[in-house]
DNA sequence: GAGGTTAGTCTAAAAAATAGACTAAGTCCA
DNA sequence: TGGACTTAGTCTATTTTTTAGACTAACCTC
C-alpha cells in the first residue's frame, strides 16, 4: 500500500497526516502562528534545506492551507499567509505546544507564552465539550464506528477492545 | 544541522516533532486511543511496513509515550500500551481528528464518532481558556517570548511581525 | 559596477522507508 | 509425531526522501 493510499482512507488523521506527516510541516505551522510568511524567514529560524521547505510550502499550498500572494513588484516576491483551513489548525498546534511545555519544559521557564487577549491571564488552553462545558480526556469519551451507509466506503479501522485486561 | 538538533531546540513543537514527526506516527497514536496495542493488530489495520512500525514502537518507547508489558508466558508476548505521557496526547489526537472530520468528510458521514460520556453527545471538543471559560482561536491569543533567563539558553524562534500588511 | 536581497532550483550524496521473505518458540489438532 | 497456526519481530535489497550547499534570476542600493 502506498503512502498516497494509505492517505486517502476513511480517516480524518489519515487525511490530515497526508499534510502534517513529516519532520518539518508542524514546525513550520508553528512558524506561521508566529507570524512568519517569508521562505528565507522560514529557512533561517528553522534550519531547514530550502529544497525541503520549498517542497513543504507547495504541499501546504496544494492541500489548501496555505496561499502564496505577491506583497512586492518588480522584482516580484511572494510570501505565504494560512488560509481559514490552516488557521483551524490552531488547536493542534496549540495543544500540541501545552504538551511538549508540560513534559520538556519548566513552567518557569517555558519559551513561549500565551495570554488570552480577552482575560489577560497566560494560559494552556483546555479540551472541553461544547455542550456541557466541561473539560474531556482520554477516558471521558466513547468512540464507535459510524453505522454503514449504503454507497459509502466501509470504515476499516474503527475502535476495538482486547477481551484480557 | 541535524535532524537531532532541530529537535534539542527551545521550542515545544521542536521536541514533539523528534516524537510524531513522520508518516506513521499520528497514525499508531490515533490506533492506541482506539484501544489497539498490539504489533500485529496495528499491522494489520495501517499496512505499514513491519521494519517501520518496530521503530516507531521503539521511539515511542524511548520518549516515554508508550510502555511495552509481557501480556502472556511460553512464548512470551508483548503489547504496548500508552503511559500518562502518551495518554496527555489525547487533545492532540483529537483535535486533529476534528479538523479532519472538517475538512475532509461531510458531518452525516464522519467515520468515528465521540460520545462524551457523562452528557451523551457526540462531540467535536472545543478548545476553552482556563481561566475564563470563553472559546479560544488564533485571534485570541497573543503569543511572547519569555523573557532572557540567565543560565537558561536564548529563545531564538519567538514571534514576529512584518512592518507591512 | 560591486555587493546585497529574495525566492527559489539543481545536483550528488546520505538517510530513511519499503516489500516481502524469514525466524523463534511456542500452541493446537489429529 | 507431524503439519498448520500464532505472534512479535528481524533481515536484506531496492526505492524514495531528505540533505548540504552551490547556483540563478532579477532587481535595488551605494
Amino acid at each position: 500500500m502506498s503512502w498516497e493510499e494509505v492517505t486517502q482512507q476513511q480517516c480524518p488523521i489519515a487525511r490530515a497526516s497526508a499534510v502534517l506527516g513529516d519532520r518539518w510541516s508542524l514546525l513550520i505551522l508553528s512558524d506561521f502562528f508566529l507570524g512568519v510568511r517569508r521562505f528565507d524567514d522560514f529557512q533561517e529560524r528553522l534550519n531547514i534545506p530550502r529544497t525541503t521547505l520549498a517542497n513543504r510550502l507547495k504541499r501546504l499550498q496544494d492541500h489548501g492551507v496555505i496561499d502564496r500572494r505577491v506583497y512586492r513588484e518588480q522584482p516580484t516576491r511572494y510570501e505565504y499567509r494560512l488560509t481559514q483551513k490552516g488557521r483551524d489548525l490552531f488547536p493542534v498546534i496549540t495543544t500540541l505546544a501545552s504538551w511538549g511545555d508540560k513534559y520538556y519544559f519548566d513552567e518557569s521557564e517555558l519559551p513561549i507564552l500565551r495570554q488570552h487577549k480577552s482575560c489577560g491571564h497566560d494560559i494552556q488552553p483546555v479540551l472541553t465539550c461544547p455542550e456541557c462545558h466541561e473539560p474531556v480526556d482520554a477516558d471521558s469519551i466513547t468512540v464507535r464506528k459510524r453505522p454503514e451507509i449504503p454507497g459509502l466506503p466501509t470504515v476499516k479501522r474503527g475502535p476495538i477492545s482486547y477481551s484480557s485486561m
